[in-house]
DNA sequence: TGATATTATGTTATCGATAACATGTTATCG
DNA sequence: CGATAACATGTTATCGATAACATAATATCA
């Protein structure tokens, strides 16, 4: 069948006319219910074929102050992690029925901020997921303003806060379980190579691998680890500084996959033995942690999850106010997993 | 200062009714342009203010007939690839005072690609971006339906089809490169580990490998290379295999940074030197290729950038049409660099 | 100084759809 | 068989903004 000329939009009256009905009549047709006749309804579908109407999305937002699009604020989509989460978002929405305005923020300042909502708001979408994450200060202003935002947000990768919807990786336990399987394989002198502790994710993997040690009596100090900012040439430094500052070191633990690629590429070249010598245990699990050499044992953050959930989330929540129901702010966490591989054990 | 309850939306009879003028007139106050004394501008501006007053960026894309969205449509997310392109497109985006509608393939059939399509058009984006790869005759529908949708288009990662604006790095100059650098290193016998050749990338690499041979005299058969599908585990099986049926092989392109991380492993276990009885080239260059053990020598193709071009592009797309310039479509290659490390010499 | 241009603001129509209300026709039932 | 419910369709108002047109006051110039 040939395809009529797009280029100027068919719109509702000129199906109406064609169909020789009111233009309410032709909106009943694509919206199923309400009465119909068979033979008009019929009448109109052909319409509706032959000239290709597609009802606009935009106008229908407008009356009915419903846009079924959700914004997404992301940041460093560069990054595999953040990407995973947005693939992740992206399916469940999908198959939620929604779209996805999407936002990069580049840097943080609290004025852009206020323009990225507002520029999502004066959109209409439906719910907000915050997929960039915490860093400093830059979630000052969600206690402020959370209430003033008409719309549900949920965050990821933010520390919980009280009466306000969050879904995050449980970064301390993970790391508790990385500390743990160490102890377990004996080692004793555990360092670790942090991500920038601005970020509230690296803060809290810190702190499980300090939590943990100081639970089986083993006391941390400033000369057992070092500071990263997630890369692997970052990682790469952090090692060597490490090595000098923590010599008797058995083990470490490291703050994501990319910065332990170096370590294990740097332990090779000193001729540092993995995993007799020195145990080394990422976070994150990305594909290619499996095939580094030696395959790294890390902590695995199912990223694609996170996203859906949250997404699942704030559609709960949209519904919910549709109907008045009181929508409950929750903070949840999703718990990681241990991969072990040659690396240590 | 205390921020207004945002529950309810503002909006510009709120504020006409609140400064006593028309709506028009804040209209104009809030477009700049046009004739408003400068008393009554900042009456209006003062009362915009107090109100938290955002006009609705659906009501004025609804009069406008234009939306200053542009459609994207990506497909593998979770990969490093296409989200480094989309971060491209977002900055770009964002410069250029654009937002993102996203919509994530997950399978390609025909009927799909048009719910996407005609998706994107129910919202009025301006133009949209194809980020989504040529994979086999999934863009056969691009001839036929092209000029049937009402908007500019730019894709991205597709074989160059005449009058489509099409941009894509220069997959085929860049396995030249790559085989080109290895005769330099004086190896003959090159053999080739492909992505899944219903990719057009993929075909254009490997067409780049054996017409690069050709021309130097040397042929190449069926022997010479193996198919892998991008992941790493997929090129390590494609590496066994090649070792069986070329073990004379000095040389390996291979078509992805992750497939040649396994290579590099797989090499070492098997006690091959690297990159004196073999040679490793991959393609990508992602970030932690740099700290593979060797380090991979590889041929860098720059996806932001690839990104930021297109959305230039489809902009000034929208704009010649804007002022009923007749719009040129070309097709762009993008040419990648070669990086020489480790892994060859 | 009267005509014309410039400035300042308001009124009405419009974008493309749905909500709310109205009306007429056909079934259904006691 | 008359009353009421169910079905079928149309008319008008509305969402939040801008376009197009109209009007009035002031400025400018021959």
């Amino acid at each position: 069948m040939i395809l009529p000329d797009r280029r100027k939009r068919v719109t509702i009256k000129d199906v109406a006319q064609a169909a020789g009905v009111s233009t309410q009549t032709v909106s009943r047709v694509m919206n199923k219910f309400s009465y119909v006749s068979g033979e008009t309804r019929q009448r109109v579908e052909a319409v509706v074929e032959q000239l290709g109407y597609r009802p606009s999305t935009l106008a229908r937002s407008l009356i009915q102050q419903r846009s079924y699009t959700l914004g997404v604020v992301t940041f460093g989509l560069k990054y595999i992690g953040p990407s995973r989460t947005l693939n992740g978002v992206a399916d469940k929405a999908d198959e939620l029925g929604y779209m996805l305005l999407m936002k990069e923020l580049d840097n943080f300042n609290t004025n852009r901020i206020d323009d990225v909502i507002d520029s999502l708001l004066a959109r209409q979408v439906d719910g907000i997921v915050w997929v960039a994450p915490e860093i400093g200060d830059n979630h000052a202003w969600v206690e402020e303003r959370m209430n003033k935002i008409p719309v549900p947000v949920v965050f990821l990768a933010m520390r919980p806060r009280e009466g306000i919807p969050s879904i995050t990786t449980d970064n301390f336990r993970g790391a508790v379980m990385a500390i743990q399987h160490l102890l377990d394989c004996g080692r004793k002198k555990i360092g670790h190579i942090s991500g920038p502790l601005t970020w509230w994710e690296a803060d809290e993997r810190k702190r499980g691998w300090h939590e943990a040690l100081k639970a089986a009596g083993i006391d941390t100090s400033e000369k057992h680890f070092t500071e990263g900012n997630w890369s692997s040439s970052s990682g790469e430094q952090a090692f060597i500084q490490l090595l000098e500052s923590f010599p008797e070191m058995d083990a470490v633990f490291v703050a994501n996959d990319q910065m332990a690629l170096s370590v294990l590429r740097e332990a090779y070249r000193r001729g540092i033995n993995i995993p007799d010598q020195l145990a080394v245990v990422g976070f994150d699990n990305i594909h290619e942690s499996a095939y580094f050499h030696p395959s790294l044992t890390t902590i695995s953050q199912d990223l694609q999850l996170l996203g859906e959930q949250a997404v699942q989330n704030v559609v709960e929540m949209i519904q919910a106010r549709q109907v008045n129901q009181p929508v409950i702010a929750q903070s949840r966490f999703i718990q990681p997993t241990l991969i072990v591989r040659e690396s240590s054990k």
